[in-house]
DNA sequence: ATCATTTCGGAATAGGCTTTCCAACGTAGA
DNA sequence: TCTACGTTGGAAAGCCTATTCCGAAATGAT
């Protein structure tokens, strides 16, 4: 039977008061303080706890001790299956140490970016995670990078998730290897006319990947006609607009699109199948991320795999380890190609 | 250039101190008290407080105050599209009214649930919102109850999503009515012989949407064979593997395949599709949820929309209305059919 | 010009917890 | 039996902020 407490929450002081002891003595019993206490006390302040439906305020305990049990994370877009599976692998991670993850989204505003950080360093979580990709460019970030500097400063960690532009530690993907990897592997599956769809102009990831596609390509002397390369929001409905504008340009020729994340190659395939070009009889798709959705859509997509579960995990164990203490450290997570049923064998003489 | 502070975070006494004011004119004029601190005060404060990279301890502040600014939520899989959306819809809705949200995963173990709910009541967290369907049965959530009556006993918020049965309040998604109108939508398309796939007996949410769907079919003197229902775990591979169990039992005569949720129908689409019944034209296929991803898997799924984003909206605002102060409450959001083309209509004589 | 009000800054207290410091106790060694 | 030392409980200080309570200054009215 529960108590009716009506009000305030039971404090540890109720817990000493009826387990009749000091503070001090329930709060070394009842978490694990460094001394010792005779079992017989112990026992009576966790009855009295018990009783009393007591629970630790964790912010008292937090301005106590100077340190929060906390892990920021920062996404773009949690509806996203790409953040929320690195969400899982952070949520993973953090309560491996016991750590409590608090989330924002950003919307990809670098603006509310720089305002959840700010309230997020608030909370004075021990560590700070950020995903997206940031934009290229000089200036643009230099109060994100003031505020993030003013918490690493106070003994706060930073880890950046696919990006490495920022001085702060971070879990980078090889985009430009992984796409060139799959480009040639494309190759090798007989395709030689390539359009791509790349996210908005100065993204870094997409940047990345789009290079080491075109580089891959350039190994057997194919180059894609600028013509062929459109660009939309990095969602599954810029994908699909990036694709409509596709198959406006013209696209009769092209054998595969490739889009830079898998999300806007699921909307391409709607949209080119709409336009009448289904894939994969009528043009081939490539994706990379490899998302746990690109094994259920028709056909099967094929992809480069982030392991995106592990990138997360990563992150909070980089972020706590001792060496990043001391200087920012950076740990890149390999690539796959996945071939699969969107990308057939293209017959001799097709 | 932002200082180099070395150690500490500023706190708002050395604010004080640098703009050469007390602690109470600081705190007063760096957030929105009551009263109010002349101009040349204010702006002096917050000078220094900039200098400083001055940032408010928010777990101070809630001790001071009493009272937190976060919402607790609980998913059973981050992952999960599903859960995903909701996931987004609460995080905005508690960002509008200036709360954080604090997640955790239970990985849909009741064991895991409790703990976790007796960690974040450490938090005080203004409101926990509970998500994934709870099982059936007596006394298997009495623990549960008992915390989270002690939750609200403090002056907690405790709403549940999807969940009728417990205590609290609650935002409900008519999953019966919904089933119900879509086995009438389904027949009046022709459809005539159906299978299905639930999940774990004992959920109720898959319960709920069986029953719904068998009264919606008896309405038409149809009932479906009890061979031709079979369970899996509430995910992509339960799905999967309860058609897989489908095909081994044989469902040459069946026309429809109805799973209790999109994810599960995804995976039986792909199971089919192995077993040499690719929807939409050997067999066709619906779900429930209407997770954005239905809409791009091919044949794009037919399936019972339910606003999962506005249903964690109204999660945090159900929670932080006056009216749930005083009494429990229940909203029901609304559910919508939507006719995709997993399920063609049936050309007669079929 | 005087008195009643209002305005607003500052000192002090509260809030829940951890931790340092002190003192009392018990044990062991001589 | 006496001293030295390690244990362990308790009192109190400290963490950072909000807020109450005072008093002084400023305002307005008569």
């Amino acid at each position: 039977m529960p108590e009716r407490p009506k009000t305030a929450p039971a404090t540890l002081h109720d817990v000493a008061r009826e387990a009749g002891v000091s503070l001090a003595t329930a709060s070394r019993s009842l978490n694990g303080s460094a001394r010792k206490v005779n079992d017989d006390y112990r026992q009576r302040v966790h009855e009295a706890a018990a009783r009393l439906d007591y629970s630790p305020n964790l912010s008292a305990q937090a301005v106590a001790k100077g340190a929060s049990s906390t892990v920021a994370l920062l996404v773009s877009n949690i509806a996203d299956p790409y953040f929320s599976s690195i969400a899982a692998g952070v949520i993973r991670g953090a309560e491996a140490q016991g750590l409590i993850v608090t989330m924002a989204v950003t919307e990809r505003s670098s603006a509310r970016e720089l305002q959840l950080v700010r309230t997020l360093r608030g909370q004075r979580p021990r560590v700070i995670i950020l995903t997206g990709s940031r934009f290229e460019g000089p200036r643009s970030q230099d109060a994100l990078v003031a505020e993030l500097t003013a918490f690493t400063n106070t003994g706060g960690r930073v880890v950046l998730i696919s990006q490495r532009e920022l001085p702060f530690s971070a879990v980078v993907v090889d985009n430009y290897a992984g796409a060139r990897r799959l480009a040639n592997v494309l190759f090798e599956q007989g395709y030689r006319r390539f359009a791509a769809i790349g996210g908005d102009r100065g993204l870094m990831t997409s940047g990345d990947r789009l290079s080491g596609f075109a580089d891959g390509l350039a190994e057997h002397g194919i180059a894609i006609h600028p013509d062929h390369i459109t660009r939309g929001e990095f969602t599954r409905d810029g994908g699909f607009a990036a694709a409509q504008e596709l198959l406006t340009k013209g696209i009769e020729a092209v054998q595969l699109v490739f889009a830079v994340s898998d999300v806007m190659a699921v909307g391409a395939m709607s949209a080119l199948r709409e336009g009448g070009r289904s894939a994969p009889d009528s043009i081939a798709v490539a994706g990379f991320d490899d998302i746990p959705m690109a094994r259920d859509v028709t056909p099967a997509l094929t992809t480069v795999n982030i392991p995106l579960e592990e990138v997360g995990m990563r992150a909070v164990e980089l972020a706590l380890s001792s060496t990043a203490t001391t200087s920012d450290s950076v740990v890149t997570v390999g690539t796959r190609v996945i071939v699969r049923a969107s990308t057939p064998l293209v017959r001799a003489g097709d």
